[in-house]
This record gives structure tokens, sequence and C-alpha cells, in this order.
DNA sequence: ACTTTAAAGTGTCAATACGACACAATGATA
DNA sequence: TATCATTGTGTCGTATTGACACTTTAAAGT
């Protein structure tokens, strides 16, 4: 009896089991002791971890000072996980926060997509226990969409990136693959959404001004909205308690700050706000 | 030199040079010739195909004799296919229809949502050249809906159900797996994108009455609309045609019959249909 | 042949929502 | 203390909506 010992992945495990049955006609006892994490061979996720500040929308980035590239924030699933675990992984290390407001948007799975990924070689020399084979593959990638209160993230590169950071979608910034058509779409998703996903309260702190919430919806619809008749509209649908509080320090008349009302909000948005038949 | 022959899928092929380079230290050569269809492993598509009939919502389904159960239809992604490619083989394939209306709506990847999969044993059993490893993973799997016009459908099983036929959303049906969630999801995402999504045009025939439309938006919606009301609203879009013709030979009053106007549908599902900011 | 019936065509009206805009109050800055 | 941009709070005319009424029509019933 021979023994060999060396990581290997759950596939390969159960491949290696098949190719011996066909090979050998079972006569070969394969024993395998199974170490480290195992992730679903050709499936990934990317996150488009979208933050609001000053005024304007950002996406958390990282960055790779050698190619002079960015990537969105991704990972892979394990083979214990759901989607949606896997994400909350990679929304944790990159933000340092739990439970995330999360919303998967589209899957993209051209056969082109994943060709050439410039990441491949760094990620195999970075790290010598992790195999090319597994990234060579063709993978199909899940979207999602994550919503954070800008100031309470802790951008976090992972061990390839050189830096993690927020980017405004207003910049001209060169993503790998087609990391720039995942975030158009994430765009249009959050657009389309804004009436029936808590968008307002997961990318604002809990306080926070008028003037605040209707520039977040012009950010996100790419559009200037009336001021008065902004909050006529958003104070009729009784989402908001107006707080006996003001915004202080800024310049000119200090506004009211207004909280959502939890329990309006999430009733709201089950019919989705207003309108339509 | 050993020569063996048998079929093998590409991700085998990849991983058996794998294995043969890390067990036998690249002294083993392997020449494999590549027969048959190849997917990738852990990912399957499955398609809630609706149709329109007799003023009810109905969904395309498969149906296993001997298991009392029904199946969404469903595939898997050739390893050089996207996954909207393969899809349209699965309707191609259940439907007889080309260039039918899908999108996708939602991923399903519940670890436990595979578990036990009924159909196995009788794939395996109903054709000797798939080997049940592919099926007893775990599967990740892609919904999408698709809209065709119920008359042309030609409802065909596939090799393992005994009969392909439309149930209506309204009767209880035993699915198997998680298919009942899945349709659950996709009757949500019609009604959230029937203000964004061409419905109208594909559930219908090329001519149809108010009637006809305003009850397919009943059924969706769930719930009833004001006949009169509902007429001027959709009037109001520009994206009908009043034909100078009338459906004969009902009882009472022959209504005028509409087609839509593509050139606006279109131009107003790309602004989503009325309303809101 | 006449009546019945239920669906279809068309319209009214009050209530509400919406878009456009006016004006006074405020509070740091000059 | 004057300035000035921003905020709070309207008004007004018009467009849209919801609720409902009346007439017309084609097949089915007698």
């Amino acid at each position: 009896m021979i023994q060999i010992s060396f990581e290997i992945s759950n596939e390969i495990h159960h491949l290696l089991l098949f190719c011996a049955h066909k090979l050998f006609n079972k006569k070969l006892a394969i024993s395998i002791t199974n170490t480290g994490k195992n992730f679903l061979n050709h499936i990934s996720l990317d996150c488009v971890i979208f933050g609001f500040h000053e005024g304007e929308l950002k996406v958390l980035s990282l960055f790779y000072e050698s190619l002079k590239l960015h990537s969105l924030p991704g990972g892979f699933i394990g083979v214990n996980e759901s989607l949606e675990e896997a994400a909350q992984v990679v929304l944790k290390e990159r933000t340092g926060l739990d439970a995330i407001f999360l919303k998967q948007f589209q899957v993209f799975s051209d056969f082109e997509r994943s060709k050439q990924n410039p990441l491949v070689e760094k990620i195999t020399k970075s790290n010598t226990t992790i195999n090319s084979d597994f990234f060579d593959q063709r993978f199909i990638t899940v979207g999602f969409y994550a919503l954070v209160e800008y100031t309470k993230v802790n951008p976090t590169p992972d061990f390839i990136s050189d830096s993690c950071k927020w980017v405004s979608l207003n910049e001209k910034i060169d993503f790998i693959l087609d990391h720039s058509k995942i975030i158009n779409k994430a765009l249009q998703s959050l657009r389309e959404q804004l009436n029936s996903q808590p968008i307002g309260y997961n990318l604002l702190p809990d306080k926070f001004t008028m003037s605040e919430l209707r520039v977040l919806y012009e950010t996100i619809l790419g559009k200037e909205l009336d001021r008065r008749n902004f909050q006529r509209k958003i104070m009729s649908y009784n989402i908001l308690n107006k707080l006996n509080e003001r915004r202080k320090g800024g310049a000119h008349k200090s506004p009211f700050l207004f909280e959502f009302n939890l329990e309006n909000y999430e009733k709201a948005l089950n019919d989705g706000l207003q309108g339509g038949w």
C-alpha cells in the first residue's frame, strides 16, 4: 500500500474516486484527509458595495498597484455555504460590518467573461497552497449589491490587493474583466428597486436631514427633484419621524433631523411605495 | 502503454490531468477523446414558463407518474454556453418555440436545496451513458421566468418525465425540491416588473381585446381593476393600436381588438410605465 | 320575432396628487 | 449688522385617479 498526502478539494476527491473506479476497477482504495476550505468550482460572487458620502454614491473597490486596475470585492462559495452566506463573509472581511443589506441582482455567465483574468498569476504566486487549476476555470459570477453606512465601514484589502477604498461612480475607473458592467447593472437595479427595497434606510445614518435623503434619491435616480415636492411626497408615506432636533454647525438655517419609522417603512415597502395600478 | 476509452466531461479531464500530475509526477500521459455534451458541475437552471389561457396564469410543468410529482423544466450549462443560451435550449425543447422572452430572476443556493433529489435514480436508470456522480452533486440553480403565447406552445416531456402540461397557479400541485418556492418567486418578480418588462406583449396573442389585457393584469397583480379606469390609463400610454376589427362569436357586444404599438411600447418600458419620482 | 342578459363602449364628477413657484425665517460668514 | 445660501412652509392651477351611470350590442332564451 502506498500513502500519499496533499491538499485537495471535495470536488477533486469525488472525481478521484470516480477516476479510480473507471481506471482501476475499484481495486484502488483512496483515502484522503480533507484540509482547508473547499469551494464550488465555476462559481464566484462579486459585491457592489454602495456607500453614500458628501452627496455622492460610492463603491468599495480593491486596487492592484502592479496592474493599475481595480476590482470588485468577490469570493467563492464554500461547499457548505449558500451564496448569501458567502457574500456576507466577503462583506464582513472588506468592511468589518455584519448583517449588511445584501441583494443578488444578476448572474453574469458569458462564456468569454473570465478569459484572461489578470489576477490569476498574482493569486497563485502569492499563496502556494492555492492551485491555479481552480482559478483557470471558467467562472460564472453572481452579482450582489450591498448597502452600507459609509462612515461605519473600515475598508480592508484582501491578501492580493494593495488597497481597498471608496471610488465615486463619477470617476473613470478601470476595472478588471466585466466589473464595470456589473457595477452599471447594480446601479440600474438600485434605481428600479428604490420603491421596494429599504434603500434609504441602509445608506443613511440613523438620523439625517431631508436634504440628505433627497440628494440620495437624486443621485440614485440621476436627476434633480424639487425640494418642496419631494418633502411633501415622502412625508405623505408616513415612513419618517421628524425629530425635535436640528443639525447644528453648518452655515445657514439649521435643518431638522429625521429618522425612519421602521414599522411603517417596512409595511409601505411591502406594497411598494406608491403608485401603479 | 495502456489505452482506455470512456466518455468523460471536460471537468473530469482537467482533474484527471491534475491528479495524474500529483499522483504520478507527470509520468503518466493521459489522452482522452472527448465525446458528448459536457456541463458545468454544481450549476443548473430552472424555467418558470408562464402562459395565459382562459383568464388564468399557467406554468408549464413536467410530471413523473411513478413519483406522482411535478417539476419545472430545467437544464444544465454547457461548458461553452451562457446561462441564457442554455435556458433557450430548455425552452425550445419543452415548447418548440425560439426566441422566447426570458429573464433570470434569482439564484437558489441553499445548501439543503438539492438533497435527496427524487429524480436522480430515474435519470441514472433511464440512461446508462449518464453517470450518477454528476447528479449527486449539490446544485445551485438559476431561476428564469419565460413568457410565451399559450396557444403556440407544443408541450413536450423530456426523456425522464411522463408528461409535460400546463398547470394553473390556482391548483395545489406537488413539486419536487424547492420548485414551488421558485414559482412563487417568479410570480413575485413578474408582478414587480409589470411596468418595466414587455409582459403583456409576450403573454398575449398579436391581437387581443381590452378585457383580455385587463384580466391578464388582474391575474398577475392578484386584484380586480376597474374596467373603465384601466382602459383610460393604458390608452394614455399610447402603447396600443385600436384595430378596426372586432372579436366575433362570443355572446354579447363584440369587443374591439387591439395590438401593441411596438415602437411606443419599448420606449415607454425604458422609462418605466408611469410614475414614481 | 321578441325579450332577456351580460359584456362592451363611452362619459361624468369630485377628490386627490402633482408640478411649478413664492416668501419668510435662520444662522454662520463677511 | 448686512449678506446670502439654505430651510420651513406654504399656494395655485392642472393632471390624474377612483367611483360610478348610461347607452349599445350580439347571442341565447322563449
